[in-house]
DNA sequence: TTGTACGCGTTATCAT
DNA sequence: ATGATAACGCGTACAA
C-alpha cells in the first residue's frame, strides 16, 4: 500500500516515514537524529525506508524549533566598486571552505545602497535566515554594521576594520612601511604616494605605513609627494601626473594598489619618462595583471583567501561560543619584480 | 508594563507583539500582510509598534507554512578549477543582481567533489532550504544535475548544456567560427587550435566551430593541427609546442581561451618565433589580463554577467510558472587586438 | 516506543 | 465588516 504524500512538490515528511514504517513520528525523529534510546533493529528499518524513498527532513521545520539556521550571511562589496575580481572571488571561495566543511550554509548579499540603507542585514538576522555575518571590505561609513553588531548578531569584518566590531585584517601598514623600506634600500629618498579612498582602512593603514616610513628613514615628507587617487587606473593616471609636477621629481611611487600603479606607469611613460630607470612603482595587492604588464610590478601580496578564511572560522567560533582570542593579522609579504629597478646609483 | 519576550536571542515574537498591541496575534498577522480585511487605525497601531520594537516576523515560520523560502541556489565551479577570477565573480555578481531585485536570496555553494558525489544540491531541495538552483559551469559528466532535475528541482545551467535541463548559453560555435573566419580573412590558411577539456560543451562547442570554419572555408583539417589543452597556461605553452613541430608550421593558432593563447604566446617565443609576425594568436575569453599583455590578445568577448542575469531570470520565470520559450543563446562579440597582426602578404 | 506540547506564523472558520 | 479561535505546516523533545 502507497502511503499519500502529504508534503507539496512530492517531498515526503516525517509522518510518511512513520506511517510507511507503522511507527510514530518521534520513533522516526530518534532514527534521524541517531539517538541511543531506540532500538538497532527499528532505526535500521526506518533510515532503510528514507533511503529507499529519499526522504530528507525539512529543514525549515528544524530550525523552526532549533532557533538556529546554520547559515551565516556574507556580505560581499559592490563588484563594480572592486577593482580586483580576485578580492570578490578569492575572498567568497575561501568563505565557502570553511563555512561548507563545518557544515554552514552561505547566504550572499551584495552591499547595495539599498542594502545598507534599507538595513537589510538586520533584517536578514531579525527574521533568522541566518546566524551571523561576514562583510567583506567593509567602509568606514557603513553605518549598518555597527548596528546589527549591536542588534547581538555576530558580525566579523573581512578586511576592514570597525570600532566595536571583530575583524581580521592584514597587516598593511607594516607592509606599506616594508615597500618603502625597500625603496629606501635601492636608494631612492625622494619617494612619493598615492592613496586610496579615505573609507577603506585597509588603505588608510598603508597610508600611515609609508608615513611612518618617511619618519624612520628621514625621508622628505612633502604635501606634494602625497596624492589622492581612488583605487582605479585612471585615478592612478590624473594623480600620477600631479605628482610629476612638484619641483623636486619623485624617483619612486608606492601606490595603494595595482590598478593604480598601472596608471601610473602609463602617466610616466606618457611624460616621456622610464618605469622603472627614471621612476621606480611599487604597487599594491599582486593582481593577476601584475607580473604579466612591462614593467612586471612589484607588489604586495594580499591573501584573501586566508583572510577570508580566517575570519570566517572566527565567526563560527564566536557563534558556537568558543573562546576567539585576539583578531590575527595576516602578515603580508613583498613581491618584488622589475617596477622598482635594482638599486640606483648615485641618485637622490 | 513591559511584554515578555518569548523568543530567544532577543528577537520578538507575533505573540509580543499581539500582547503589547492588545490584539490576537491574526489580527498582527493581518496587519503585517497588508490584508484589507483589517481596520485602518488598527492596522497602523500594530505596525507603529512594529516598527518601534524592530520587530520581523520569522521568516523560518513564514518559509514553513508557506512552503516555499524565496530562495535559489548558486552552484559555482571551484575556483581552484577556473582559470579567469572573472567567471566566478561576474557570474555571481549577475545572479545576486537579478535575484535580489525580485526579493530572493542567493545560498552558494562549491561544485566539489563531495558537493556532486554526496549528491548535496537534491538533499538542499529535499530540505526545502532552496527552491531552485543555478549552476554555472557544469561539466557533461555532472550527473547530479539530472538527478536533481528529475527530482522535480528547477535547474537553469549558465554557460553550458547537458540533455533535458535548461539553460543560457552563449553562441560559442558562431563565435569560434568568427574567430577562424577573422583569421582567414588576413590570409591565414593554417591555422591550428587548441581545444579545452572535453567535459565542458562550452569548449566543444568552440572547437565545433573551429573545424565548421576549416570546412567553409576550404582550409586543410590536418590532426596535427588540433591540440588538445586544459584551460590553464603550462597546457597552451605544452600543445604550442607540439603545434610546432607540425610538418607546414601554422600561421595561426585559434585557442579556447585566453589562458592557454598566453602559453601559446610564450611558446612561440621560446622557440624563437614572433607574435602576431610568424604566428598569429587569437585567445578564447577576453580577460583582464587580454589588453595589457604583448602583444595584446585578439579574443573572444564573454560577457558572464549578461548570461548569468538571463538564466536566473529563467529559473525565477520558471518557477513562478512564467512561460520561458527557447533558451536564449548570447551572442559574443570578436575583440580585435594585435596578437592576430594585420593582413598577411603572400604567405599561405 | 509513543502521545503531546511546542517553535512561530498563516489562514480558514466562527463569533461579534 | 472586524476580530478572535483554532487548525495547520514539520520536526523535536519530554513525559508517560
Amino acid at each position: 500500500m502507497t502511503s499519500k504524500i502529504t508534503a507539496k512538490k512530492g517531498r515526503h515528511t516525517i509522518r510518511d516515514i512513520a506511517q510507511m514504517a507503522g511507527v510514530s513520528r518521534s520513533t522516526v525523529s530518534l532514527a534521524i537524529n541517531d539517538s541511543p534510546k531506540i532500538n538497532a533493529d527499528t532505526k535500521k528499518k526506518i533510515t532503510d525506508l528514507i533511503d529507499k524513498v529519499g526522504y530528507r527532513p525539512n529543514q525549515t521545520a528544524r530550525n523552526l524549533v532549533r532557533r538556529s539556521t546554520e547559515t551565516i550571511c556574507v556580505v560581499l562589496p559592490q563588484i563594480s566598486h572592486v577593482v580586483s575580481n580576485a578580492y570578490f572571488s578569492e575572498s567568497l571561495s575561501g568563505i565557502l571552505d570553511v563555512a561548507t566543511e563545518q557544515g554552514y550554509h552561505l547566504l550572499v548579499k551584495e552591499a547595495s545602497a539599498e542594502f545598507k540603507e534599507g538595513r537589510q542585514a538586520l533584517k536578514l538576522f531579525r527574521q533568522g535566515l541566518m546566524d551571523g555575518v561576514l562583510v567583506v571590505g567593509a567602509l568606514t561609513n557603513d553605518k549598518y554594521i555597527s548596528e546589527l553588531a549591536a542588534a547581538g548578531c555576530p558580525v566579523v569584518l573581512v578586511n576592514s576594520t570597525l570600532p566595536g566590531v571583530d575583524y581580521v585584517i592584514s597587516d598593511n601598514e607594516t607592509a606599506a612601511f616594508k615597500a618603502v623600506e625597500h625603496l629606501h634600500k635601492l636608494g631612492h629618498r625622494r619617494i612619493a604616494h598615492i592613496r586610496g579612498s579615505e573609507f577603506v582602512t585597509g588603505a588608510l593603514d598603508r597610508t600611515a605605513g609609508y608615513l611612518k616610513a618617511l619618519d624612520a628613514f628621514g625621508l622628505p615628507k612633502l604635501d606634494n609627494y602625497l596624492a589622492q587617487g581612488y583605487f582605479d587606473k585612471q585615478s592612478g593616471f590624473d594623480a600620477t601626473k600631479w605628482l610629476l609636477t612638484a619641483p623636486e621629481r619623485p624617483t619612486a611611487i608606492f601606490t595603494t594598489n595595482d590598478m593604480m600603479a598601472l596608471g601610473a606607469i602609463e602617466a610616466i611613460r606618457a611624460a616621456g619618462l622610464r618605469v622603472p630607470e627614471d621612476i621606480a612603482i611599487f604597487g599594491g595587492d599582486n593582481i593577476q595583471l601584475a607580473p604579466y604588464v612591462s614593467p612586471a610590478l612589484s607588489t604586495l601580496e594580499q591573501p584573501m583567501d586566508q583572510i577570508a578564511q580566517a575570519a570566517c572560522q572566527r565567526l563560527l567560533n564566536r557563534m558556537t561560543g568558543e573562546p576567539v582570542g585576539k583578531p590575527p593579522v595576516i602578515h603580508l609579504d613583498l613581491v618584488i619584480r622589475e617596477s622598482c629597478g635594482a638599486k640606483l646609483g648615485a641618485r637622490g
